[in-house]
This record gives C-alpha cells, sequence and structure tokens, in this order.
DNA sequence: AACGGTTGCAACCGCTTGCAA
DNA sequence: ATTGCAAGCGGTTGCAACCGT
C-alpha cells in the first residue's frame, strides 16, 4: 500500500523556480503567513508540491536571509559548532542568523571540507590526519566514491544541547 | 572558439519525528 | 497501542557556470 505521495506528481512542476511563481508564493505568505504547506500551493495558485514551497520560501525567498560570502568568522563558527554536533545543520543554522540549513550544508560539503583537509583536519571528526594519511585518503576517496571508513554516529558522540550552549556562549 | 572536466548551488527524495484521531 | 498526516531534516542529484586545454 504505502503511504500516499505528499502531491499529485502528475499536476506539479518540478526544477527551477520561476520569478511568477517566487512572486505568487512570497505575496500568498505577505498575505497569510506561513503554515499549513500541504494546502498552500493551491491556495496561492502554484503548482508545485507544499514539500517544494516551503523549501523555496526558507532556502530562498525569506526576507530575512543575509545570502552572500560567508564571513571568517561564520567559518569559524561552522567548524565550531559542527565539532559539537555533526552534521545537524539546521542546528547549525540555527545559530547562524540569516542562513539556511541547506546553504550550510552546501557550505559546509563545498568549501570548509576542504579548508579543513588543507589544514591537516580530518571533517568528520576534526581530529588532526597525517599529511601522508590525508594524501592516502584523498587518492582513494577519488578511487572509491563510497566510503571508506566507517561513518563517525553523530548520536553518540554529540554532547548535550544544554553543553553546546553553555560552550558556545 | 570549442570542448571536456570540475565546481557550486538549488532543488528533490526519502526517511524521521510529532501529533491527532 | 496503532495509524496516518504534515512538517522537518539530511543526503543526494541535476545542471548551469566556470576553468583549463
Amino acid at each position: 500500500m504505502g503511504r500516499s505521495s505528499c502531491c499529485d506528481k502528475a499536476h506539479t512542476n518540478k526544477g527551477a523556480w520561476t520569478k511568477e511563481e517566487d512572486q505568487r508564493l512570497v505575496s500568498y505568505i505577505q498575505a497569510h503567513g506561513e503554515g499549513c504547506w500541504r494546502s498552500l500551493p493551491k491556495a496561492a495558485g502554484l503548482l508545485r508540491c507544499g514539500k517544494s514551497c516551503r523549501l523555496r520560501w526558507i532556502n530562498y525567498l525569506r526576507p530575512d536571509l543575509k545570502r552572500g560570502n560567508f564571513t571568517e568568522e561564520e567559518d569559524e563558527l561552522i567548524i565550531k559548532l559542527h565539532g559539537f554536533l555533526g552534521n545537524k545543520w539546521s542546528l547549525i543554522a540555527g545559530r547562524l542568523p540569516g542562513r539556511t540549513d541547506n546553504e550550510i550544508k552546501n557550505y559546509w560539503n563545498t568549501h570548509i571540507k576542504r579548508k579543513l583537509r588543507s589544514r591537516g583536519i580530518d571533517p568528520q571528526t576534526h581530529h588532526p590526519f597525517t599529511a601522508a594519511a590525508a594524501a592516502s585518503l584523498n587518492s582513494l576517496e577519488i578511487c572509491f566514491p563510497v566510503p571508506i571508513r566507517p561513518t563517525t554516529s553523530v548520536t553518540a558522540t554529540a554532547p548535550p544541547a544544554a553543553v553546546v550552549e553553555t560552550t558556545l556562549t
């Protein structure tokens, strides 16, 4: 049987959003506020599923988004938070006003991982590794795109939220 | 100028969680 | 206790832009 789809895929658009769709979504939310994403597309006259609308609003259209380049301070804060929280992007985003979880996740994967490796630090464990180990690891990752070492358990290593709060403040 | 490879980001997919019935 | 819905989250993918040859 299975769970019903979040939307009628035969009648929804996918892919990049158009300016008109953006405008419809923004004006609808400005008039009615966020909430009930499932019924929003129909009410706003959009041929999108609710999930897609929510993502578009949160990651791109929200008026309080900062956008633009990350500062050095933000870089360091993300690294620090990731050390405590692991891949809990929404929690990390919560500490960075104007940044979204998706934005931070992308930035981590494209910039910060490389930055840490260049410093000789394993981006997953935040522990230093030797230059030789780093080199062999990088070459192995090129050969074997699947993980070659056990993934560290985030829940096992992440401290309670209260600990993070006190540590970072 | 043309082509192929790489990079970065927006968006999607599928799973999990919280809650109401 | 169970079921189903809605929302949230993290991983992954697709593709346009960029870069080197």
